[in-house]
DNA sequence: CGCATATTTGATAGATTTCAATTTATGTGG
DNA sequence: CCACATAAATTGAAATCTATCAAATATGCG
């Protein structure tokens, strides 16, 4: 997108400034938040529930899931994190881990220490206010889902999280159209609350009403107005600028 | 439960002093905030979605819900605040609401500038970390939901969220057993994204199990260990310290 | 008393899960 | 590059849970 972002930093940073206004001091002490890399291999936890963390978390490659267990062992994923999201954020505040992390597929993350991000928001009040809103974020992102898994059904709620990943991918800099969701269709079905043979069944009819699409671990959305309309998606609680979501919406559109 | 809380906001004071270490100097800012009461009856939505909100609201008496909506009409719950909640604490950094609010029951609330909160937050690392975590607290609480209304039967995620609010009820000095919950069979089902008949018959069977009760408005746990079992439960989403927790537990296994 | 709201009950339809296989990818070592 | 092992996708049939529709009974309130 930019091209001195070689650092996986620079995609967080622009996210992070499309919610909020940073001086040029701010982004300078972004920047220099030390940090180290780390590679974490498919279906591995890297964070375990109730661990206590001492670092947050920054996907820059692959995709991440958030895992709740119920005692029966039935697993719901709470969240996905795919590039430029700082996943546990809120572990800074809340360093107790309530549950765990896990890459759903090859991820290469940065870890940068809960005394460091904090170091930073105590040192500006932008910065401090924009961790603060992007915590605000991921909790209506949550609502929505609480909604989505409460009211729609399984076309419903399939379709709009391919319309939010449209979305969230767009604004990182991704064809909003076809772009990369390494999900299997298991990890699918704990993300919606379905089982991975619903989660076949009802992907299977959206491709074949020519709706979307997964192949090769890409989705591909065919029909952007169909796709919207079955998951009943109104965009607003992802907090979009016009500046940011409008172009995406008209090329989803002319797909 | 302290002799001096006159005021509605010594019970939200009480509560984030139990999630954060505040100085003296805080809590007496935290005081001085200037608020205004409101009385708002049953049922009628005192914020609505996509309004752009200027005061965030914390409930002194009765019963809040946030209420997210599908194209068809079908309502969901996504957040429920007792006495002692800031329902909105979040729209300091993001006023533009997302959802509407509704009071469940007649209740009263102080509104609550948020150039005031946020003058707070900037006069003080504490207060600002403070008001971040609450907001990272209701997260957890809502990704515990999605794994409820994901992953659970009706049986379960009515258990679940009666044993949340018998802790958040303890919490704020309500006997834990025998709490006050003014919510109606059909909110209920608008909170766990169940039908109010399929609530009807599961709180039937609850009942007739001598586990739980609903009588006139109050909820009565006649078997913690049935419930929280039935429920799946396990606290530690509302991460309350073991000073809170324990006595909390104890006298409901008493119970 | 009488309207409006809430609870309760029954019968039926429908969506989704469960169980059990089968087929199709994907990856890996020889 | 093949053969094998493993993971993922796919399909079918039956069982279950939950929604839907419709109505009767309580309950609260002016």
């Amino acid at each position: 997108m930019h091209g001195y972002a070689t650092s996986g930093l620079e995609r967080w940073l622009d996210r992070l400034r499309m919610r909020s206004d940073l001086t040029d001091a701010d982004v300078d002490t972004l920047r220099k938040l030390p940090f180290e890399t780390r590679e974490v291999s498919s279906n591995r936890d890297f964070v375990r529930m109730g661990e206590q963390t001492t670092h947050a978390c920054l996907v820059v490659t692959g995709l991440v899931g958030r895992f709740g267990q119920t005692a029966s062992g039935q697993r719901q994923i709470t969240a996905l994190a795919i590039p430029g999201d700082m996943v546990d954020l809120h572990s800074v505040v809340v360093p107790k881990a309530s549950s765990a992390l896990q890459a759903l597929t090859a991820t290469t993350i940065l870890r940068v220490s809960h005394a460091a991000l904090q170091e930073a928001s105590e040192g500006s009040d932008t910065i401090a206010r924009a961790f603060w809103r992007d915590c605000v974020a991921d909790a209506m992102i949550l609502a929505e889902w609480v909604q989505s898994v409460g009211r729609r059904d399984a076309r419903g709620r399939l379709s709009h999280l391919l319309c939010e990943l449209a979305l969230r991918n767009g604004a990182i800099g991704n064809d909003p159209r076809a772009f990369p969701m390494a999900a299997t269709q298991l990890q699918l079905a704990d993300t919606t609350g379905l089982t991975s043979v619903h989660v076949n069944r009802t992907m299977r009819r959206l491709h074949a009403d020519k709706v979307v699409d997964v192949v090769e671990r890409q989705v591909r959305i065919h029909d952007w107005d169909a796709l919207a309309s079955a998951g009943d998606f109104n965009p607003n609680y992802l907090h979009l600028s016009p500046a940011v979501l409008d172009p995406l919406i008209e090329r989803l559109k002319a797909g």
